[in-house]
RNA sequence: GCCCCAUUCGUCUAGCGGCCUAGGACGUGGCCCUCUCAAGGCCAAAACAGGAGUUCGAGUCUCCUAUGGGGCACCA
């Protein structure tokens, strides 16, 4: 990596507010952070908020969020602060309007007084704007500008020759000059363009190195022109692959719904992998793990591994269809790899949410029977909320529930009957002693073990499908286990009516 | 239409001229384990877009074609 010696690595995530923060943008932002964290340098956030019309109030706090439940730490930028702010493009109109201004009077820009009726004549006869006010006199220009026509300034791009750029993750990109437009770099409205703004803020807050999605890579050779124009240093420039739909088509969509194979539908804007129950370390994991890779194997790894490990010049070049599938996976390692205490702490707001009021010390003894088979936080709610709810107002399941499978009524009112004395006469109520009891039990009546170990299961959780039977007697304890049972026998003698 | 970028199993990827009879992971299928659901173990199917070159030798270099993505705004 040939960085400038003495310039420290500073890179930028420069959004437009334009509303919920995007998956896509979130990727682009997070290999210039961890380029950033690698070499010791800062991460910079900047509101791009030139266009006012698509400005979306919110938007700011919205992003700020997402990079906080991420664990992406931002060292200057609105809110945050630092020493080249402001950091919203709308608070610096003056400092673009003065080298605007000195462009055209390097003479490297110029006046255009086209109207939007002009360019729209241009487009319909299928060029685009044919620099027709690029060679006005001075005079002829200040002439128009004094009867009061509006103009916007555009750029010199020269008319012919190459301009080579070189971007740091596929080589040298060739173009030719003529292929370029004279861009708007100040629109009538005095707000500066894409074009002009982050070149004069990305010089006056010392970007090192500009990280940006590929649809940048057709402007950079007008960018690197304007950065020789303004007489500046370049930073260098890594254009990174994006995102697309998980069927390859397109890129990922923040408007549409997407959809996965299995129908899922797919979550892209960052408060929805909140709201799925996905873990920030793995979403973070998933996203480092698309286009760039770990190495050794290895497809599990931290943030702060990662950091260690990370170079620009090793991510892949090709955009990639949105792996989702690969985050349910990668979620339930995290799950099984958290601590107890850990994973309480985060499943206890979900079954609050989902009405349940929550104890501490029972959640703790819960959650080593969840964490093998929860692939989302949310997943706890159907899967073991019945601990968590009123347990006095527990209600025998529909017979549909309780008999299950190669079961029928009188085999599954005789099992749990049979099972009542057995559990009774357990000295201890561990679910060690219940297993052994009861796989007795079973050998002595008969019946096969899932059997009479399911026909209990759904007697005392209501459920189908649940944690281990036996595990979960113990955490209700003997009484409310066998009240559950009798009251399951209180409904299968209940004539179908 | 013009320009730019990309192209390895279904998907994410390893591979930077011989170590490739192409490796890993997710997903899929099978078997084992098993009280449900999972988890775990074992196994399997599955790819170098096509064609020309360069080279003793090409997944790796060059060119062409095809396909995919993106750009050509007073949006970013």
């Amino acid at each position: 990596m040939s960085i400038r010696p003495g310039n420290p690595v500073r890179t930028r995530y420069a959004p437009s507010p334009t509303g919920p923060q995007h998956i896509g943008g979130i990727r682009s932002a997070l290999f210039g952070w961890l380029f950033a964290r690698h070499h010791g340098g800062q991460f910079i956030l900047r509101i791009e908020d030139t266009d006012q019309k698509r400005s979306v109030p919110g938007s700011l706090e919205r992003i700020l969020e997402s990079f906080a439940w991420l664990g992406m730490d931002i060292d200057e930028g609105p809110r945050i602060g630092g020493e080249y702010g402001p950091y919203i493009q709308s608070e610096r109109l003056e400092l673009y309007q003065t080298w605007a201004k000195w462009l055209v009077e390097k003479g490297q820009a110029y006046k255009c007084f086209a109207t939007s009726e002009e360019l729209a004549e241009m487009r319909a006869s299928g060029g685009g704007y044919d620099r027709r006010y690029r060679d006005l006199s001075t005079a002829q220009a200040d002439n128009l500008e004094a009867q009061g026509k509006p103009y916007v300034i555009r750029f010199k791009m020269p008319r012919s020759g190459q301009t080579t750029g070189v971007d740091l993750i596929r080589g040298d990109v060739v173009f030719d000059n003529a292929q370029l437009q004279d861009a708007v770099l100040l629109k009538s409205d005095g707000f500066p363009t894409y074009h002009l703004a982050h070149i004069v803020d990305d010089y006056h807050m010392k970007i090192s190195h500009v990280t940006r999605a590929v649809e940048w890579l057709p402007s950079y050779p007008l960018h690197i022109r304007i950065w020789e124009a303004l007489g500046w240093d370049k930073p260098q420039f890594a254009h990174l692959p994006v995102l697309l739909n998980p069927n390859g088509k397109g890129k990922l969509s923040k408007r549409k719904q997407q959809f996965a194979a299995d129908g899922k539908s797919v979550p892209v804007l960052a408060h929805e992998f909140i709201d799925a129950g996905y873990l920030p370390e793995a979403v973070m994991n998933f996203l480092t793990n698309i286009g760039w890779n770990f190495g050794d194997n290895r497809e599990v790894f931290s943030t702060a591994a990662a950091i260690e490990r990370f170079k620009l010049e090793a991510v892949n070049p090709a955009n990639s269809a949105y792996p989702i599938a690969k985050l349910d996976w990668l979620n339930s390692q995290y799950i099984q790899d958290s601590t107890v205490d850990d994973l309480a702490r985060r499943l206890k707001p979900v079954l609050e949410a989902a009405g349940y009021a929550v104890d501490d010390d029972r959640l703790r003894r819960v959650v080593p029977l969840l964490q093998v088979r929860l692939k989302t936080l949310n997943e706890v709610v159907p899967m073991a909320g019945f601990f968590f709810a009123d347990w006095e107002a527990f209600e025998a399941p529909p017979t549909e529930i309780l008999i299950q499978r190669k079961m029928d009524s009188a085999g599954t009112a005789a099992v749990l009957s049979g099972s009542l004395p057995v559990l009774e006469d357990l000295d201890e109520f561990s679910h060690e002693a219940q297993y052994s009891a009861m796989a007795a039990y079973a050998k002595a009546t008969g019946y096969k073990n899932g059997q009479v170990f399911g026909s209990l299961r759904a007697a005392v959780t209501g459920q189908r499908v649940s944690p281990p039977t036996f595990e979960t007697m113990e955490i209700l304890g003997r009484a409310e286990s066998i009240r559950r049972i009798e009251l399951a026998l209180q409904a299968l003698r209940q004539p179908a009516s």
